[in-house]
Parts: C-alpha cells; structure tokens; sequence
DNA sequence: CTTATAAATCAACATTTCTTGATTGGAGGT
DNA sequence: ACCTCCAATCAAGAAATGTTGATTTATAAG
C-alpha cells in the first residue's frame, strides 16, 4: 500500500502541503536553515497573514517545526518528515509488472 | 532549488495530483500493473465520471499512461514520473545547518 | 502602565477543486 | 444503418482553499 508506513489521509495532508508555490519557495529557502517569519515576509515580499497561513498548513503536515525566540518566531525544516516523503515516494515505486491483462474486463 | 530539475509550476501540479485520497488509491491499484477503467471503477466502486475526473488529472500531472483496446482504455503508472518524484523529494533533502541564526533579524 | 513590535487569528470574499447526473463520442457487434 | 457498451466531457452545485485587511495575542522595552 502507499499507506504501508502512513495512512492515505497523512500522505494527503502531506502531498496537499507541498501542492502551493508559495510553500515550496517556503520550503527552499528554509533549506539554507532556520529563518524567522519576518526574514521570511521580507525576502519573498509576502503578506504576513499569507506566510503565516502557509507556514501553518506546512506545520499541520509536519514538515516544518517553529521555535519562539522573543518576539520572534523560527520555521526549520523537519527532516523526520522528508524522511516519511520519502518513504511514500519509494512505495510508488515498484516495477509493475506491465503486461497486458489477458483477463477480459468488463 | 526545489525546481532544479523541474519547474515550480510543474511540483505544484505533481504534488497536487498526489493530494487526493481518490488519486492515491488509483495509483495503488496501478501499482500491480495496467488496468482498465471499468476495472478500477468495479473494484473502488465509484462513478464513472469521477474516476475519469481523477485519472485526467493524473494524466495531466504525467504520473500514469493510457492505451485504448478497442472500446477500454488502459491506465498504468509513469515510471518517469516516479523518477521525478524522487528527484523533487531529494532535492528538499539537503543537510540544514541548522544553528541559530545569529543575526539579529528585522 | 503604556507603547511598540512580531506573528497568529479572524471574517469576508474570490478562486479552485470535487461530485453528480446527463450528454456526447468512439468502437464494436448485429 | 442501428444498437450497445466504455469512457470522456459538460453543466450545476457543493465544498475546500487561498487572499486581503483588520484585530488580537504575546513579548519586550521605555
């Protein structure tokens, strides 16, 4: 199954997460590590209430984790969550066997 | 770059395709190799239209194949588009130096 | 205690996505 | 030609998602 590890609702949030421009630019800048909101509002020259929106539907997934520093919020990716992505990539793969059904359908 | 190999655009549309309880269960069942679609609509029991709806999607996002025989058409997985999955998930992987920014921020 | 700043939350609205049932198109079979 | 079957497409409505600007909450500083 695609859900031998995660349930199909996990892989759906997770997948739905990764499905927004604005949240894989998110995600790539947090590649290069922690960064707090503001830095984040000002590079991609976002609304603050979007950024805040994203990076809310990036934590539900679970691939971003925060941490309060003062006033001050850090996002940081979660490698435990590119991990379990790819875990459900991998479970795609596998070599179908491609021959055509000789069964009749229908 | 999270769209080194692949456009932005093009992630968005892969992982949206993936973002769908209905869309994981096709794959799933293509996972064991071609299937047509009166198949699948008998074994996930669903209306025809819906199924159709999501295979288009899956069709346009590149991750599966069709084929007519005769009045069936035929859906299997994209091995190519499996590869690019991997790709992107890989491409998010990149060890965070994740110290504590030491500059001041904002 | 008052003020300032960073970020989350909310409400309203726009846009997109999904579902359903009906229709259309294409391929056979009679 | 006609009828049947499989599947794609369409139209209408329902539900989910994203955007915007305003408000609220939390922390810190004067």
């Amino acid at each position: 199954m695609v859900a031998s590890a995660l349930s199909a609702k996990k892989a759906v949030v997770l997948f739905h997460a990764l499905s927004d421009e604005t949240r894989l630019a998110l995600l790539e800048r947090l590649r290069d590590g922690e960064q707090c909101v503001c830095e984040l509002t000002d590079s991609m020259k976002a609304a603050q209430s979007r950024l805040s929106f994203h990076l809310k539907v990036l934590k539900d997934a679970g691939l971003v984790e925060d941490r309060r520093e003062g006033r001050w919020m850090y996002y940081r990716l979660s490698a435990q969550a590119i991990e379990e992505l790819e875990e459900l990539v991998g479970s795609l793969k596998k070599a179908a066997r491609s021959a055509v059904s000789s069964k009749r359908c229908c």
